[in-house]
DNA sequence: TGATTGTATTGATATATGTCAATTATGTAA
DNA sequence: TTACATAATTGACATATATCAATACAATCA
């Protein structure tokens, strides 16, 4: 419903549907040289300036990425859950990470080797395109999220924040984030977040308890957050 | 020199080797098919939100990529300049633009028509991983600049985009942009910007001549980037 | 249970930045 | 050249937001 409210896919990068329905001898490929791996929440999948050693699917749970600023303030700038494939780009562009990403609850990762990877996308041209389309997508994803960060106010911002997290936490409207991670995803500081979440409850759109926000009236933030 | 000072990799697309050095059957194919096309100062070369027809290789001039906002105010989340090639990104990834190109000089343009394209990345491997190469390593210059935009103050930015305007205008420090599209860039008010700049000029950082800046001690903006 | 630690909230305050209005400078066309 | 339009600058002011400090609340553990 709040599809209809909101243009959704210009917020999120959409790359859970890259490794689905892919030809036989490519899954059992992954099946084989896969490796699982468990993290517990707060722990770091990987760490910006390191050398990739391979293409992360988040089997469950959810991580934020982001990137580390001078005074070593983190810069959240996206929020990925199951299904989501982590840490490919820098392994298409040869570089080292250019950010870090991080558990925010326990989660289960499948490790597909980098040379596994580099493999089947040379030898799948089909995996090769949705890598291509998802990361084409996101460009226009980022264009969009800069001129929020540049046009928009904090109130704004963080009305937009929770529309989308009410999505990502897919859960009755529940979304469960700290204060720190919220701030560092809108891009302001704890105090001004939590002041403008104060407001938003004043005026009925959202419910708090116990630090977690239950959205009561959508479309108020969706007009808070002065788009459309 | 400035390379040395600043790591400029993070800041630029670095677009504009897809083309060079292909078999001679592409670059022929290219030759064939490529429409020429000349722009003059300030017309728009596509619109956020159309359908796109091709790719453009910008043989000569500078353009700007925005989008806009609700209330008409542009966000220029790059500048682009000769052998750059623009608006591949939504023929990739199959969409409408997610932005808006202009031209900041007059520009000459080859067109290079969509099914040309599509075909030409199909046929061949080298371009395709150049083109995947090159949009991978767009993810992390975002990732970059949506971090600067939450976190560093317009002076520090100002700072910045005087450094990284520098290199686009590759010509004794001289760079001629308008307020209007400079404060655009930063992500702050016109007068906000003059402001700045008047300090930097006092500062002995820059030299301000009929709206044109010159550089004149580069490590003081470094400085007041307040990077590194 | 209480003690301890981390997280969230509130208050007071300073300041960076945007906005509005006026002025000056610059470029352009007749 | 003058006249006109556009761009740049400066000033005054309001306000959004960050910062610092204090308090309240919640979670964990011995």
């Amino acid at each position: 419903m709040i599809n209809t409210l909101f243009p959704c896919k210009r917020y999120s990068f959409a790359n859970d549907t890259i490794l689905v329905d892919l030809p036989n001898d490519m899954t059992s490929l992954i099946e084989e040289r896969k490796i699982s791996m468990k993290l517990k929440k707060g722990q770091v999948l990987f760490y910006e300036g390191t050398i990739p050693t391979g293409v992360y699917v988040l089997k469950t749970g959810k991580v934020k990425k982001y990137s580390t600023g001078l005074n070593g303030k983190e810069h959240i700038f996206y929020l990925a859950k199951e299904n989501e494939i982590v840490g490919h780009h820098c392994l298409l562009s040869k570089e080292t990470y250019a950010h870090t990403t991080a558990c925010l609850t326990d989660c289960e990762f499948d490790l597909i080797p980098k040379e596994v990877f580099l493999s089947m996308i040379e030898n799948d041209h089909e995996m090769l395109h949705r890598l291509l389309k998802s990361i084409s997508h996101e460009f226009g994803v980022f264009t969009n999220n800069t001129r929020i960060l540049a046009q928009h106010s904090v109130r704004e911002r963080t009305a937009l924040s929770i529309i989308k997290l009410e999505r990502f936490f897919d859960n009755d409207g529940c979304i469960k984030l700290s204060r720190k991670d919220h701030s560092s995803l809108v891009g302001t500081s704890i105090e001004s977040l939590v002041r403008t979440l104060h407001d938003f409850k004043e005026e009925g759109a959202i419910e708090l308890k116990e630090s977690i926000i239950i959205t009561k009236d959508i479309e108020k933030l969706v007009k808070a957050s002065n788009f459309m």
